[in-house]
DNA sequence: ATGGTAGTTTCACTA
């Protein structure tokens, strides 16, 4: 089973980029991120056509929105009430016998400091509660992968300059360590890192604010995929599929893609 | 220190 994750930036103007990552790498369940699209008009006969007929919506209007794309059938798992918001940022469902979740953990905002910025305290206690439920779902001993934007790029080299990025949000101290708790309490295994040495530099976004995205390369690898660790010897071709920030139209994120046996 | 682009409910907000 090929699984992908991508945060599209609106479903609906990224309908032609879906159709060629299907085309190129076939994925078998692919989850959204900011789809920002009610339920009502989410776009699913396109996607009906494109071979995945059963989708799992979550999205509210403008902002945030996830959604999991499948060609086999889905059985719809709890929202998961993050921080005591319905803003749709996660979405989860069992699919062959695997449990598979759609997340989008908030940005954060500009300034990294939670006294004096309410987005970034948001995104802090939303990490905290990902810890406590990765716990859970350790508990429960079900085989699961955990996909989505975390807007954290965890390693050295999961950004373009580790020293130039430490206080910029999404690779701050304060973040990282709350990945690494929530990581270590699910006892996840960063699908991508499993295959892709660490110290290969690699990212996942970039900015739409850069004069040349591919001559800067001033990324971040903010999308990730956890898997549980019964999954560990079934994990294959992790892959980051760079090529899709040239694509017409782009999305500011790429897709992240890994195949469970 | 600033400003750069994209998407959405746009003259404002989020990323």
């Amino acid at each position: 089973m090929r699984i992908a994750t991508w945060n599209v930036n609106s479903v609906r103007l990224r309908l032609p980029l879906l159709e060629k990552l299907v085309a190129q790498r076939s994925p078998d369940v692919i989850c959204l991120q900011e789809t920002k699209v009610v339920d009502d008009t989410f776009p699913k006969k396109d996607i009906a056509a494109m071979g995945y007929e059963h989708i799992e919506v979550r999205g509210m209007k403008s902002y945030n929105g996830v959604a999991v794309l499948s060609r086999l059938p889905l059985k719809r798992l709890n929202d998961q009430p993050f921080c005591g918001r319905d803003d749709c940022r996660h979405l989860g469902v069992q699919v062959d016998g695997i449990d598979v979740h759609s997340l989008y953990v908030p940005a954060g905002g500009d300034e990294p400091d939670p006294a004096i910025n309410d987005k970034f305290a948001h995104k802090l206690q939303f990490m905290d509660e990902m810890a406590v439920w990765s716990k859970q779902l350790k508990e429960q001993g079900r085989p699961v992968v955990l996909t989505g934007d975390f807007n954290v790029a965890p390693l050295e080299t999961d950004v373009w300059s580790h020293k130039q990025l430490l206080k910029v949000v999404s690779h701050t101290p304060i973040e990282v360590e709350k990945f690494d708790i929530a990581q270590a309490a699910g006892g996840w295994i960063d699908a991508v890192r499993n295959s892709i040495p660490a110290e290969e530099k690699l990212y996942s976004w970039w900015s739409y604010r850069a004069r040349d995205w591919a001559a800067a390369d001033r990324g971040r690898r903010l999308d990730h995929i956890w898997a549980s660790p019964d999954l560990a010897g079934r994990l294959s071709n992790a892959s980051i599929l760079r090529d899709a920030r040239g694509w017409e139209k782009p999305s500011d994120h790429v897709p992240v893609i890994v195949d469970i046996d």
